[in-house]
DNA sequence: ATAGGTCAAGCGAGG
DNA sequence: CCTCGCTTGACCTAT
């Protein structure tokens, strides 16, 4: 049975205020030091069992956590904050919870990371970023499999897609397994980066990475597959695991305005999502959130369990 | 209180 | 060369 789920925000709590995105400018990071960061991070994850109580209220059993939960937390030293102990016995219970409830948890750190990169520093402070991850999903308790991913994009190709990729592949062994056991990459929405066939060739069968399908981007960069095909390369590569997709729609199919660049993504969905008979959770991508989430469901009839 | 500018991170596409 | 888009708005300052 298909999950659907919301990524990072909820819009309903976040008018009250609840949002697990409390951020800091460096400026502010550097004026008022570590006891901010960490109040920050405490009112972030105590938000955090707040949305997922709400999720489950709501029969929402996948969600996708931002990487700002701990504002800084690959540049500073979290076990230095003041109400560390407090902020992982909170992450512990959001990870009971979730255990308890089968909530599916996972995370896509943005684009900044890049395995690939010819710049030691952008690899260095990649795997700082995704190692603060792995940690967090650790204090919570979370499998150290892709059920839990942390995913990623390959995301460049500086000049030779096939170059790149190997230096990728190379990197990947300076993770650790906290990290290495849920990274996973996603195809990229440009024709010249990677299809799911080119992460398939080039970095599933080099790592065994599995690969995250994402419909929208299949648009862009297809590999010459149709999605039906790219869909059942994609999950071919996730073991025992459920594969993850994601799903969303061009801002340019609900809005006529030419100059929309077709890549945003619109505010709710509409479409059917075709799992093409395949068992996946489908993490939907669109502005509205949750609110997305709940209008596709009701738009087509989907039934969900309570548990 | 709100609007508008700015921001921690890298790259590629489009105008 | 500048802006947008991406995982995502939230923070900050001036009105």
């Amino acid at each position: 049975m298909t999950n659907l789920g919301y990524a990072c925000i909820n819009m309903t709590l976040g008018k009250k205020r609840i949002l697990t995105g409390r951020a800091m400018r460096k400026a502010t990071l550097e004026e008022k030091g570590l006891a901010h960061a960490s109040e920050l991070a405490l009112q972030n994850v105590l938000d955090l069992e707040t949305i997922l109580k709400w999720n489950v209220d709501n029969g929402i059993y996948f969600f996708r956590l931002g990487s700002d939960i701990i504002p800084w937390g690959d540049k500073i030293d979290i076990t230095q904050l003041p109400d560390y102990d407090a902020i992982c016995a909170s992450l512990k219970r959001s990870g009971e919870f979730a255990a308890e409830h089968g909530i599916r948890i996972t995370t896509h750190p943005g684009p900044f990371n890049l395995l690939a990169s010819p710049r030691e520093e952008v690899i260095q402070s990649t795997i700082n970023h995704l190692e603060m991850h792995g940690t967090i999903f650790d204090l919570m308790g979370l499998s150290r499999s892709h059920y839990n991913k942390i995913n990623i994009h390959v995301g460049a190709t500086y000049g030779d897609k096939y170059s790149a990729a190997e230096t990728w592949c190379s990197n990947f062994l300076r993770l650790s397994e906290g990290v290495r056991s849920r990274l996973t990459v996603e195809n990229d929405d440009k024709a010249s980066m990677y299809s799911v066939r080119d992460l398939y060739e080039l970095v599933h069968s080099k790592t065994g990475v599995p690969i995250v399908f994402d419909y929208h981007h299949h648009t862009f960069c297809d590999g010459g597959m149709s999605e039906a095909e790219a869909l059942e390369l994609a999950i071919s590569t996730w073991g025992n695991i459920k594969p993850v997709t994601h799903y969303s729609e061009s801002k340019s199919l609900h809005e006529s305005n030419d100059k929309l660049n077709p890549r945003a993504h619109s505010d709710y969905i509409t479409n059917y999502i075709d799992t093409h008979g395949f068992d996946v959770d489908v993490m939907i991508e669109a502005k509205a959130k949750e609110l997305a989430l709940l209008e596709y469901r009701q738009l087509h009839k989907i039934s969900f369990e309570k548990r």
